[in-house]
RNA sequence: GGGCGUUUAGCUCAGCGGUAGAGCAUCUCGUUUACACCGAGAGGGUCGGGGGUUCGAACCCCUCAACGCCCA
C-alpha cells in the first residue's frame, strides 16, 4: 500500500541503486537509433554546485525522455583532471597537513600525491550526481587524465605540429607570477582599478631639452625600447628619428612614429616596453628597422631580473616602481602624478596580476583549425539553442588568437616532446619514437611542461568513445546528438571541441548545442563563496527530494535567462510530488491499478474520454516542448495536467461513479482508465521527478521498471470532441455556480435546490447525466422554483436558478449580476466596434472575423440573460 | 569604445500580431472519508517612456531610459 507519508527520502537512493545494478541506464538496444549526449565533465577535485544540478537535471531529462521513446540513449560521463586547479588543491593540502611542500618532495612524488589525493576524494561529485538521479552510463565513466586520454592527447598533438598546426614559438604570454605558469587569454580576468599616471621626462640625445612621457608601470621603465609618438602628432614630427637618453638606465632609445599612439592620452608620446606589454610588442614587430630591443626584465615569479640595472635586482615589482619613481625624482624628471582608473589583468585563479612575458611556449594555430568550426555553424550541422548565442561563437572564433596550450605545471597531459642537447626538438607520440628521429645515442630531455586542461577536454566527445582506436562506440555515437553546458564555456570549451572534433573526426562533435544561464540567489546576485550566498544542492535534496530540486530547474529553465533559485518554489514542487502521491494513494484505495497496455481501455463515459484526450494534449505538448528545448514548457503542460486536470477533475468526477451501488461497468471502465491515466502521467513525469515515478509505478502493479517503459501511443489515442465539450461545460458550470455562491455569500455546506430557464434539450441532458457531479461538486441538486429571492447563474445559453428565500443577500446578488454585466457589456462593446470597423472586416483574415461575430453573438445574448436576471431581482 | 540581453500582477517568469497568463505571495471561506505540503472563491497589470507600421501591437520597426553580461 501506498503509505499516508509522502518521503522522499524513503526510496530515492533504494531506486538509483537498483538502477544502477540492473544495467537500465544502459540498456542493451543494438537495433534503436542512438541518442547521445557527453557530460561536462566536471573536475575532479570539486563538489556538486546548484550549477552542476541544473546542468545535469537538463540533460537526465533529455537521456531519460529519449530512453522511453526506445532510444538507445548514452550519457557518456567522466571528469576532468583540471591541471591548475588540482595541482593548487593538493598543494594546499600539504601545507596544512606540514608535508614537503611541491618542489621539495619533487616531480614524481608530487604527481603520485595528487592521484593518491584522486583516489580518495575524487568520487564526491559522482556520488552526487547519483544523489541528483543522473542517469549516466557509469560503466565506462572516463577521467581526461586515463591513459587512453593520453595516447589520444598525444597523437592529437603529434598531428597537429606534423600538420605545421602547432609549433613553439617565443613570444608574449600571460604570465601568472604566483602560479609561474603561462596562462590563456581567457584565464585572464580584467578589473578596473584605481591606479596613478605618472608623467617622466626623457632627455633628448643632441641635449635640446626633454620628450615628456606617460605611464601608469614606472617600473617597467628598465626595459624600455624606444618613445612612440603619432606620426600626424605636429607637436613631436621634428623629434621623430631623433633619440633621447633613458634616464636611471643610461641607454640611447629612438623616437619613433607609430600609428597606435594616442595622441590625447597624456603627453601623446608614450614608452615602448616590448617585453612586458602587448600593445608595445606589436609595435616591436611593425618597427623591425627600429632596432627596439627586447629586454625580460623579470623573474618568474616577477620580482626584478639581472638584466635591471643592480640596485633593482630582486626587488618585487612593486618595490621597483616606488624605485624608479623615487630615483626620477630625484633627478627632477618627474612631472607629476594623476590619479587614473585602469584595466588591469588578473589571473583568474590565483588572484594575482598578469605579468605580459617573454617565453617560449608552445602554440595551436586556432585561427587555422576555427575556419571549418565556423563554418560548421553557419551552414547548421551544429546549431546553438538558443540561437543567439551563435553570435558569441561567431564573434570569438573570427578574431581568435593562437592558443598557448603549455603550461608550466606538473599536473597534466605532459608535452610528448624532446629535446636534444642542440635544442633540437623532435615531437613524439613515444619517447622510443622521438629517439629513432634523434638517432641513437643521442641524449634527449623531454619538455617539462604540461598542456592546458582544455586542451584534452577538447578531446572529450571522441576520446571516451576510444579513439585513437576505431572503435564500434565512436561509429555509433560520435557525433553526439546534444551538448548541454553553461554559455560562459562557450569560448573555453565549445568551441575548442567544434576545433578538434572537426580536425580529427572530419565531423562535427554534436548536432545541438543547449546553453543554459546561470543559477544565481532569490535577489539576482551571482553565486560565490566569497559572497556566502550559494546553495548547496545536497541540502535541498535533502530538504525536499531530489525530484523537486530536479522539477524547479526544469521550470525555471527558460531559453536564455539565468535562473533566480527561489527556495519557495522548490518547496511548491515538493507541494506538487505530494499531491501526486496522495492522487495515487487514493487510487488504490479505490481499486484502481496500473494497466497493463499502451492503449487506454474502450471508453463510453463522456468524463473517461475526456481524460484520454487531456492526456494526447499533453503528451503531444511534451513532445514539442522537448522538440524545442523548452524545459519550462515540458515541466509546465506536466504540472497543469496532473494538478489542474486530473487531481483537480478528473479524481472529483469519477467519485460518484466508483460510490457503492453505481453501476459496475461504468466503474470496471473508470478504475481501468484511471489507471491508465495515471501511468501516463507517471511516463510523462519521469523524466524530471524520476524517484516519485518509479517508486509508485511499483506501487500501482507488479510490473518491469518505469525507467525502461515506452512513452505515451501519442498518435493512436482518440481525441473526443464532444465528451471533450461536455465537460467543459461541467467545468464551466460547476466553477460559476461555486463562485457565484461565494459572492452572495452562501455557506459552502449547504445543498441547495436549483431550477434552470432557457436551457436547450442538450443543456438538459447534461444536467440530467451529470447530476451526482453537480451535486456533489456545485452543491445543488434539482428542486420546485419556490417563491422568494434567487441566486441566477448564467452559464451558456441557459440560467440556473437556485432559490434561496429570504436568506438571499439581495443586495450582494445585485452586486454580482451588475459586475457581470457590466464585463460582458464591455466585452461585447469592444467586438461591435471592431466589427462596425470595414478595415476589419475587409482586412483581417477571415477567421478571426468570424470569431468575433461569434464572440460578439454570445456576449450580446449573455448580457441579455444578465439584465432578465436583474429585472427579476426587482 | 563595440556587441548581446533584459524591462509584463507584490515576487519569479511564460506569452511575441487578433478580448492580458501561470506559480508563489495576499485576502475571504472551508476539516464533503486522496491530500491543510489541502480544497473553494476573490482582489491585483494604461505589458519601462515616446514615436511609427497595421483594420488591430505586450508582440514588428525606430528612439530614449534603466539594469545585467560578454569582448576590447
Amino acid at each position: 500500500m501506498i503509505d499516508r507519508i509522502f518521503d522522499p527520502e524513503a526510496f530515492e537512493q533504494r531506486w538509483y541503486q537498483h538502477w544502477e545494478q540492473s544495467g537500465a541506464f544502459r540498456p542493451q538496444r543494438p537495433d534503436a537509433q542512438p541518442f547521445t549526449i557527453v557530460i561536462p565533465p566536471p573536475n575532479v577535485t570539486g563538489s556538486l554546485h546548484i550549477g552542476h544540478a541544473l546542468d545535469n537535471t537538463l540533460q537526465d531529462v533529455l537521456i531519460r525522455w529519449h530512453r522511453l521513446q526506445g532510444r538507445d540513449a548514452r550519457w557518456i560521463v567522466g571528469t576532468d583532471h583540471a591541471g591548475i586547479a588540482t595541482q593548487m588543491v593538493v598543494e594546499r593540502q600539504l601545507a596544512e597537513t606540514q608535508q614537503p611542500g611541491r618542489t621539495a618532495m619533487g616531480r614524481d612524488a608530487f604527481e603520485a600525491k595528487v592521484w593518491e589525493w584522486k583516489a580518495e576524494s575524487g568520487g564526491t561529485i559522482t556520488r552526487q550526481l547519483r544523489r541528483l538521479g543522473a542517469s549516466c552510463d557509469w560503466q565506462n565513466e572516463r577521467f581526461t587524465m586515463d591513459a587512453g586520454f593520453n595516447t589520444a592527447v598525444n597523437k592529437v598533438f603529434v598531428e597537429l605540429f606534423r600538420q605545421g598546426l602547432l609549433y613553439r614559438d617565443k613570444r608574449l604570454v600571460n604570465w601568472d607570477p604566483k602560479l609561474k605558469t603561462a596562462i590563456s587569454d581567457l584565464e585572464v580576468e580584467y578589473r578596473e582599478v584605481d591606479g596613478k599616471l605618472w608623467h617622466f621626462r626623457y632627455p633628448l640625445e643632441d641635449g635640446s631639452g626633454f620628450i615628456a612621457i606617460a605611464t601608469t608601470r614606472p617600473e617597467t621603465i628598465l626595459g624600455d625600447g624606444a618613445v612612440a609618438v603619432h606620426p600626424d602628432d605636429e607637436r613631436y614630427r621634428r623629434l621623430v628619428g631623433k633619440r633621447c637618453r633613458l634616464p636611471v638606465v643610461d641607454r640611447l632609445i629612438p623616437i619613433i612614429a607609430d600609428p597606435m599612439v594616442e595622441s590625447d592620452f597624456g603627453s601623446g608620446a608614450v614608452k615602448i616596453t616590448a617585453a612586458h606589454d602587448f600593445n608595445d610588442f606589436a609595435v616591436y614587430q611593425r618597427h623591425p628597422q627600429a632596432g627596439i630591443p627586447l629586454i625580460n626584465l623579470m623573474n618568474p615569479d616577477a620580482t626584478m631580473a639581472d638584466t635591471c640595472p643592480p640596485d633593482y635586482r630582486g626587488l618585487t615589482r612593486e618595490a621597483a616602481r616606488a624605485s624608479v619613481v623615487a630615483d626620477f625624482e630625484a633627478l627632477g624628471l618627474l612631472d607629476k602624478i594623476e590619479p587614473h582608473r585602469h584595466q588591469v589583468p588578473y589571473g583568474d585563479r590565483s588572484g594575482v596580476v598578469i605579468e605580459p612575458y617573454l617565453t617560449d611556449q608552445w602554440y595551436v594555430n586556432a585561427g587555422e583549425l576555427a575556419k571549418d568550426a565556423l563554418a560548421a555553424v553557419h551552414d547548421g550541422r551544429t546549431r546553438f539553442v538558443p540561437a543567439t548565442w551563435e553570435k558569441t561563437y561567431f564573434n570569438w572564433m573570427e578574431n581568435i588568437q593562437p592558443w598557448c596550450v603549455s603550461r608550466q605545471l606538473w599536473w597534466g597531459h605532459r608535452i610528448p616532446a624532446w629535446y636534444g642537447p642542440d635544442g633540437k626538438v623532435f615531437v613524439a607520440e613515444t619517447e622510443a619514437e622521438a629517439q629513432a628521429q634523434a638517432g641513437a645515442g643521442v641524449p634527449l630531455t623531454r619538455d617539462e611542461d604540461v598542456l592546458d586542461t582544455w586542451f584534452s577536454s577538447a578531446l572529450w566527445p571522441f576520446g571516451t568513445l576510444g579513439w585513437p582506436e576505431q572503435t564500434a562506440d565512436l561509429a555509433r555515437h560520435y557525433p553526439g546528438d546534444v551538448l548541454v553546458t553553461g554559455f560562459d564555456i562557450i569560448f573555453f570549451w565549445v568551441a575548442r571541441m567544434m576545433m578538434q572534433g572537426l580536425h580529427f573526426q572530419g565531423e562535427v562533435p554534436f548536432r545541438t548545442v543547449y546553453c543554459h544561464g546561470l543559477v544565481r540567489d532569490a535577489q539576482g546576485q551571482k553565486m560565490s563563496k566569497s559572497k556566502g550566498n550559494t546553495v548547496d544542492p545536497l541540502g535541498l535534496i535533502e530538504k525536499y527530494g531530489a525530484d523537486a530540486l530536479r522539477f524547479t530547474l526544469t521550470a525555471m529553465e527558460t531559453q536564455g535567462r539565468d535562473i533566480k533559485l527561489n527556495e519557495s518554489r522548490i518547496e511548491g514542487y515538493r507541494n506538487f510530488a505530494t499531491k501526486l502521491w496522495n492522487a495515487a494513494r487514493f487510487a488504490q484505495m479505490n481499486g484502481i491499478a496500473g494497466h497493463p497496455d499502451l492503449l487506454p481501455p474502450a471508453a463510453s463515459q463522456p468524463v473517461n474520454r475526456w481524460i484520454i484526450g487531456e492526456v494526447k494534449a499533453c503528451a503531444t505538448a511534451l513532445e514539442q516542448a522537448i522538440a524545442q528545448f523548452r524545459f519550462d514548457a515540458y515541466a509546465d503542460a506536466i504540472y497543469r495536467l496532473v494538478w489542474s486536470r486530473f487531481c483537480d477533475w478528473y479524481l472529483e468526477l469519477i467519485k460518484p461513479l466508483l460510490a457503492d451501488g453505481a453501476d459496475a461497468a461504468a466503474a470496471a471502465e473508470t478504475r481501468a482508465v484511471a489507471g491508465w491515466t495515471l501511468d501516463q502521467i507517471l511516463v510523462m513525469l519521469h523524466p524530471v521527478m524520476p524517484f516519485l515515478t518509479e517508486e509508485l509505478w511499483h506501487q500501482l502493479a507488479e510490473r518491469g521498471d518505469l525507467i525502461l517503459a515506452r512513452w505515451v501511443a501519442t498518435d493512436a489515442l482518440p481525441a473526443d470532441a464532444e465528451a471533450s465539450a461536455d465537460i467543459d461545460w461541467l467545468i464551466g458550470l460547476i466553477s460559476e455556480v461555486r463562485s457565484a455562491r461565494t459572492e452572495v455569500n452562501v455557506p459552502p455546506s449547504a445543498k441547495l435546490a436549483y431550477a434552470v430557464d432557457g436551457a436547450t434539450p442538450e443543456t438538459l441532458a447534461r444536467l440530467a447525466a451529470n447530476a451526482a457531479a453537480i451535486e456533489r461538486l456545485a452543491r445543488i441538486v434539482p428542486g420546485e422554483l419556490a417563491a422568494g429571492g434567487r441566486l441566477a447563474v448564467v452559464h451558456g445559453e441557459a440560467t440556473i436558478l437556485i432559490p434561496l428565500g429570504d436568506v438571499i443577500d439581495l443586495a450582494a446578488e445585485k452586486a454580482r449580476l451588475e459586475k457581470a454585466l457590466a464585463a460582458c457589456a464591455k466585452e461585447r462593446d469592444a467586438l461591435a466596434g471592431r466589427l462596425a470597423n470595414p478595415g476589419f472586416t475587409e482586412k483581417a483574415k477571415p477567421e478571426a472575423v468570424d470569431k468575433a461575430r461569434e464572440d460578439h453573438a454570445a456576449r450580446t445574448a449573455e448580457a441579455e440573460r444578465l439584465q432578465a436576471a436583474l429585472a427579476r431581482l426587482g
